[in-house]
DNA sequence: AAATTTCTTGACAGTTTCTTAACAATGTAG
DNA sequence: CTACATTGTTAAGAAACTGTCAAGAAATTT
């Protein structure tokens, strides 16, 4: 039920502390000892909130931010030791939604993560998303929670790609979704235009699922949809 | 077009500093200078953001923004002198959305307000989702978000260019299109001046749509319009 | 460690879309 | 009305894209 945060900072004492910090307070907590190990989990672990150091003066954090808002809009909280002023601006301006100097109290750290997710529950709640953990029509049902998937009654056992696929196509149900978007969002950010793996993922799943019906529609030189 | 700040501060010298730079910054600027006229002014003024020195240890700040928050979401960025983490804490969990401390650089001021319209704009983004990009008229509608296209109710499956003239003369629809103009914006601006393709397009544009009304017009020796 | 499942890659065939060119139809000016 | 320019239509080859298969690598389970 508590969120899920993830914590990349290359200084240990100070990654343990943040992430004893964070459990305490009862959040699920993911680290990451390096930027391009954290950016490649985000896709695996899909954080609701990240916590980054992002090192100054060296510019790969601020780079990192970059790249993770081309795609994610996952709130961002920057640390840093080296607290600047310039730091802070380069930062947020990046689309680090906040900033706090270390050393830091945890109590502040936590107030501003409490801050955070009420941020991003305005935002769902917005949207009016919190109703419905559950895809159904015309025979597809995917179940967001149970992870489960059917068609036509029968019960339908999916690998962890075909899943996302599939999950992020329903969640988007009617819009076309562009082979960029579908390649960032289940396999990183770094990933070639090389859309190959993609065709034959979707090939699996239409196997799978399509007895008669044609539940994936494609769009070509755009991308894909679901009916 | 700016947005419009509240700045309570009782400080006269700080109220101003602030004052200032956000004026400077090219936003419309509400001052008050103290918490019962701030209170009532807000009301009146309708501020997008409100910066507040809730002027610890005294409680009216923190009393104010939950007063405010019965009623309000309007985003609240909280300064301090007496920076404490318990003061940080409280105002936050009071409702505040941010906090600075004093002394604060202008730059980073400046850089927390603008990732607070970044947040109000998520929002506004987020309620006006399902109704607002579509084009609807006399039976031919264009849904920009999900990229699908209806005439008299049929889905009509269009391609990558078919779609994108459309769509670029159903969004200025009305107005005429030079061919030029909608050769550069779909082929690129390095195209000449062969607009052999561009009719083809239209033609079968037409065929997929028209199966009586005319949407697409031809204004001769300008370009198209949409109807 | 072996077996099983899943992931990834490359090749290739089939399909869709793009582009060109020729010609027909329409509009315009004298 | 004729001549010319512009626009619409069609068809065919070229190019790009997508679906499918199979084989090996990687990960997971037994």
């Amino acid at each position: 039920m508590k969120e899920k945060i993830m914590v990349i900072d290359l200084d240990r004492r100070s990654r343990l502390f943040t992430e004893k910090l964070l459990k305490g307070a009862g959040y699920e907590v993911v680290t990451a000892k390096d930027f391009s190990s954290g950016y490649s989990l985000i896709t695996t672990a899909q954080p609701q909130i990240i916590i980054l150091d992002p090192l100054f003066p060296k510019k790969e954090g601020v780079n990192l931010i970059r790249a993770l808002r081309e795609w994610s809009d996952c709130p961002i909280i920057a640390l840093s030791l080296n607290g600047t002023e310039r730091a802070a601006v380069e930062l947020m301006d990046a689309g680090a939604d906040d900033f706090i100097r270390k050393p830091f109290f945890g109590e502040e750290l936590l107030a501003r993560v409490r801050n955070c997710i009420k941020h991003i529950t305005l935002i769902e709640a917005a949207k009016g998303m919190d109703t419905e953990p559950l895809y159904s029509k015309d025979g597809l049902t995917v179940d967001y929670n149970g992870r489960t998937v059917t068609a036509d009654g029968e019960n339908i056992h999916l690998t962890k790609n075909e899943y996302k696929i599939l999950s992020l196509l329903c969640r988007n149900s009617g819009k076309v979704l562009t082979y960029d978007f579908i390649m960032k969002s289940v396999w990183g950010p770094q990933t070639d235009g090389n859309t190959g793996i993609l065709r034959v993922n979707i090939a699996n799943l239409r196997k799978k699922l399509e007895k008669n019906r044609n539940y994936i529609l494609t769009e070509n030189g755009i991308g894909y949809r679901i009916k």
